[in-house]
RNA sequence: GGCUUCAUAGCUCAGUUGGUAGAGCAGAGGACUGAAAAUCCUCGUGUCAGUGGUUCGAUUCCACUUGAAGCCA
């Protein structure tokens, strides 16, 4: 039995996704289910360049702006709406097409990644943040060593997100994360995922990126965040957001408004290189260029599904 | 016009008691399984402003030229 079809679509930030997808979206009779990390939450809009109603053109976008900005939420919790919407839309007849830069949720559907029921335990965290305050790093490196040397092969002893994920996996579950990523990879992928990536020459990349970021500025994002920042207390992880914490650092007058543009600017061209090195990684993409246009592009992907 | 200081990597600057040079930032490449727009790793040859001179040898000392900054007229 044939696996039915989903068409993703990646790119780093600013590479013209959305243009792409919606358009194909209307052509195709699809519809769409973002994979970036930011566009998830509520108020975010103009810093995350999130689609208007108006751009989305009627075709309907799931997993887009549902959460509010004081909310936790993980690639977990990702893989499971994404499939469930997945399904959602073939139901209906229609054919779901991911679109999004954040290459581990992409990552999460393509390769099937089973993530086991674990809560998260604040309490935990709580506790060897503290250690880490307390004794350094190096302690919890040597403890997660013992419990993972495999894993501690490839992680720096100065990646304190990843030494402190390998005691969270072994607390919550009594496994490795070796062990864990193992029983993770078991079950086959369930559709077939046709991988399509955009890109540019880097100065032009850039030079969009700029662009893009004097827009954001221009539309309101200053504005954006100090309403944010007055209508929730917490951000668990929104103001990781490229453009909020800087405007936040302005905000508290850290910076000039000009070294903070610039800053937005370097930042986000740094996170385009980095998504390029990750899409870059999987073989089976198909590339796409995105000076060809997107009827071009389009006609590739049609190519491509048919 | 005179005097002084400066001119070294894309940028900001160290440095060589004369043996052709190195940091930070930028940039490039990479990693990535529950925070991922996060987090982390690796990578530094450039007419040492130009032209002469002294010297075995000059980016370093000397002279001149050009440019910049400051002071005095």
């Amino acid at each position: 039995m044939q696996k039915p079809k989903v068409i993703v679509i990646c790119g780093p930030t600013a590479s013209g996704k959305t243009e792409l997808s919606i358009t194909l979206a209307k052509k195709i009779n699809g519809e769409i289910i973002s994979a970036d990390s930011m566009q998830i939450y509520t108020d975010m809009n103009i810093g995350t360049a999130k689609p208007t109603k108006e751009e989305m053109q009627g075709i309907k976008h799931y997993l887009i702006d549902f959460l509010k900005p004081n909310k936790r939420y993980s690639v977990a919790d990702y893989k499971k709406s994404a499939k469930s919407a997945i399904k959602e839309i073939l139901k209906k007849g229609k054919t779901p097409i991911v679109v999004g830069g954040t290459g581990l949720y992409i990552d999460s559907l393509i390769y099937e990644i089973e993530y086991p029921e674990i809560k998260y335990d604040p309490d935990y965290r709580k506790k060897l943040e503290d250690e880490i305050q307390e004794n350094g790093l190096e302690t919890l490196y040597q403890k997660a060593q013992k419990i993972d040397p495999k894993a501690i092969e490839k992680i720096s002893p100065n990646d304190k997100k990843r030494i402190m994920r390998i005691l969270e996996i072994y607390k919550a579950t009594g496994k490795s994360k070796t062990e864990q990523e193992i029983l993770s990879r078991k079950k086959e992928v369930e559709f077939d995922y046709k991988v399509y990536a955009i890109n540019w020459e880097r100065q032009t990349l850039y030079e969009r990126i700029n662009k893009r970021v004097d827009q954001m500025i221009d539309q309101g994002l200053i504005q954006e965040v100090q309403k944010i920042l007055s209508k929730y207390e917490e951000f668990p992880t929104a103001m990781q957001g490229l453009g909020y914490k800087e405007v936040v650092t302005y905000l508290n007058h850290e910076c000039t408004k000009e070294e903070m543009i610039e800053k937005i600017k370097m930042e986000t061209r740094r996170y385009a290189k980095r998504q390029m090195t990750w899409f870059r990684k999987n073989k089976q993409t198909i590339w796409l260029e995105g000076k060809e246009g997107v009827q071009n592009n389009i006609n590739i992907i049609l190519e491509g599904i048919n």
